[in-house]
DNA sequence: ACCTGAACACCGTTCAAGT
DNA sequence: ACCTGAACACCGTTCAAGT
């Protein structure tokens, strides 16, 4: 069975009118078709969204508060995905590092979400539990309470400033005709892909960052 | 003169149909407004963006390409607030610092703008000549060519992780009930404002990176 | 070329009716 | 409680008509 956009269509069956006897929605299948249908097109409307599910529009609020609703699903989603179990297994700065590098790569694999969930306050236990167990051990590595707060965010922006870059289109830096910037011109050439630069960006100011931190850490001990 | 929302009306005098003698519309003046909505409210609409310059919404389609062109307008105004001239007066380390200090202080500006831009492709030959005059002092400095556009993504990564936490809401770590984080909430304790928790840590990563920098510069001399 | 005024398809949200 | 079906306000885009 499929519709319009041969895009197979669940329990696409008529339904009539009233309460079913089992419930056909829940916050996960409607999480996970908005996920989908975010990677597949980069966005989503509740009709298309409703349309994939076999259902009506309406019948999504009675599961997610809206529009809003559907997006702190995927915000959910994304989270569910990233791993802190590394945070209990290593030296706290190798910890940190892994972290981070979970956090990227979960993004890398949906790029097209990032630019979606960038303004919103972080409230998801598992995220927030990753967090915890940072503080706790920029703590315990001698780094003053006063900086952890400043420690993290800088890795967070540039965690997701990173993530960024993987939603961009191909060329992130494009010289307009009539305009002559040669240096930039030899750098752009002189990178292998893309998706390499990004990759090796996050990694050399991963590592950067977390070396100071590293420093800080050793001299207050 | 005022619209249903005491907002002013420019030229709300009544227009009959047909081209006017001379142009009421142009694109720095949709630009503008844009900003201004932008800055107010947090978004825009084509209507409620033609209601303040006092034109019909399809008025604006002769001077921009729909929503996407406004927000390329919005990028344009963005941009030309940033300052490059620093990039002509220092030493390259100095001077790249104080174009991203400038480039985080314009979207401080305009913080709810930020996550309208963080997508597309720098073309503004403006920000082009920044990057161009970097790219430059970087080869001058001593460091290979091939890893001019790592370096430059990182910053620009940071940078635009750093802007988008000037847009994000008071809190950005918020722990659930239920949820035991006593390090983490510590930490949020130990800091001053947020404001002033996301400018050190602009701060502190932008130092550390290019003090990386630095020091790649002078073991390749 | 540049504006008005109106049309159109589509979206987000709400709600009565049905089980 | 949870679904259908329909309604409503609003948005982005297009276009004929007018100067």
């Amino acid at each position: 069975m499929t519709n319009g956009k041969g895009v197979k269509v669940v329990g696409a069956s008529r339904r009539r009118a009233g309460r079913p006897r089992t419930a056909v929605l829940d916050r996960q299948r409607i999480g996970e078709a908005a996920l989908e249908l975010v990677d597949e097109t980069g966005d989503f409307t509740l009709p298309e969204l409703a349309r994939r599910l076999g259902v009506q529009t309406g019948s999504l609020y009675h599961h997610v508060e809206g529009r809003a609703g559907v997006i702190e699903l995927l915000r959910e989603q994304i989270s569910d995905q990233m791993d802190p179990t590394p945070l209990q297994q290593h030296r706290w700065d190798v910890a940190i590092a892994e972290f981070f590098r979970s956090y990227r790569a979960v993004f890398a694999a949906h790029p097209r979400v990032v630019p979606m969930l960038t303004t919103t306050t972080v409230r998801s236990p598992r995220v927030i539990a990753a967090y915890e167990k940072m503080a706790a051990q920029l703590a315990d590595s001698g780094i003053p309470i006063s900086r952890t707060m400043e420690i993290l965010t800088a890795l967070e922006s540039f965690a997701i400033g990173s993530a960024l870059d993987l939603a961009a289109p191909e060329v992130m830096w494009e010289i307009p005709d009539g305009v002559d910037a040669p240096h930039l011109a030899a750098a752009l050439a002189a990178q292998e892909t893309p998706a390499d630069r990004a990759e090796r960006a996050f990694e050399v100011g991963l590592t950067t960052l977390l070396d100071a931190v590293r420093a800080e850490a050793a001299s207050a001990l």
